[in-house]
DNA sequence: TGTACTGTAATAAATAGAATTACAGAATGA
DNA sequence: TCATTCTGTAATTCTATTTATTACAGTACA
């Protein structure tokens, strides 16, 4: 995860979390970010997909929450954005012929899905407006 | 941290802990990973500088553990190789104008440490030695 | 019906990661 | 002594990933 997304998803919806059912366009949500607006509504999509944010199209559109921000887990939000695991992997295909490299994979597998548990039930235990009544 | 460096060190870890003392060549363990030897080499310096591991040059040449496996811990291999936060940063500078742009990374920053203090205490409770014990 | 938005695809630019090349220097042992 | 086999490291090239940009169809509003 050496992308963005999560920085950015979670500054999107805490920009949403502000404005009480208030629109706001991916114009002044890149402005806050200083990103680009396209990215921007890329993010939402995904946010959107996973039942997040809502969106309206046409002039005065913009995104706004689905739903409280009291019922978004930070936990949702890294789901919706984690693509690679926590700890990087090797693209390498590791040496079958080696009793290390033929098993490796398996065993790393094992680690993250611990290690990230355990961050899974910390995020768990966060909610948008936690994080949102900070500022 | 989406490189490949955790997975690669903890490799070549694994590998040196199942020798007794035995050198490894960075050839014979870029065998094993499957990735370049300069690759290899460029991260034993780097364990070698937080004294995980020894090496010697020359014919016959190369790398063993500097302590004993049981005494590594997983989380001395994090701290070694982790370089970008957890979760990602942007890049990006937010918009100081804005209260959340301005503050964002503030609190992004104490939530990383708080996530990553999870991960590290599971990771301080593994060794080099249980990880090296499964294959 | 013009304006201000979203949604999305396609492309280009920038950045990061990994491989490769190159070579000096160290240890060995014939 | 000196060829050989290693490490250490710098420099460069190659590749993959990430981000920015361009473009434009479609929607909603006033």
């Amino acid at each position: 995860m050496n992308n963005a997304r999560f920085p950015i998803s979670l500054h999107i919806l805490t920009l949403l979390a502000r404005e009480n059912g208030a629109l706001l366009s991916s114009d002044y949500i890149a402005g806050s970010i200083n990103i680009n607006p396209v990215l921007v509504r890329k993010e939402i999509s995904n946010l959107r997909n996973h039942g997040m944010v809502e969106s309206k199209e046409g002039k005065n559109g913009g995104a706004t929450l689905a739903k409280p921000a009291e019922g978004i887990l930070l936990s949702e939000i890294y789901h919706a954005v984690q693509q690679t695991s926590l700890l990087g992997n090797s693209r390498n295909h590791p040496n079958p012929d080696c009793p290390v490299g033929k098993n490796i994979n398996l065993h790393l597998e094992d680690l993250y899905k611990e290690i990230e548990g355990a961050l899974l039930r910390k995020l768990e235990n966060m909610t948008l407006a936690d994080f949102a009544n900070k500022f």
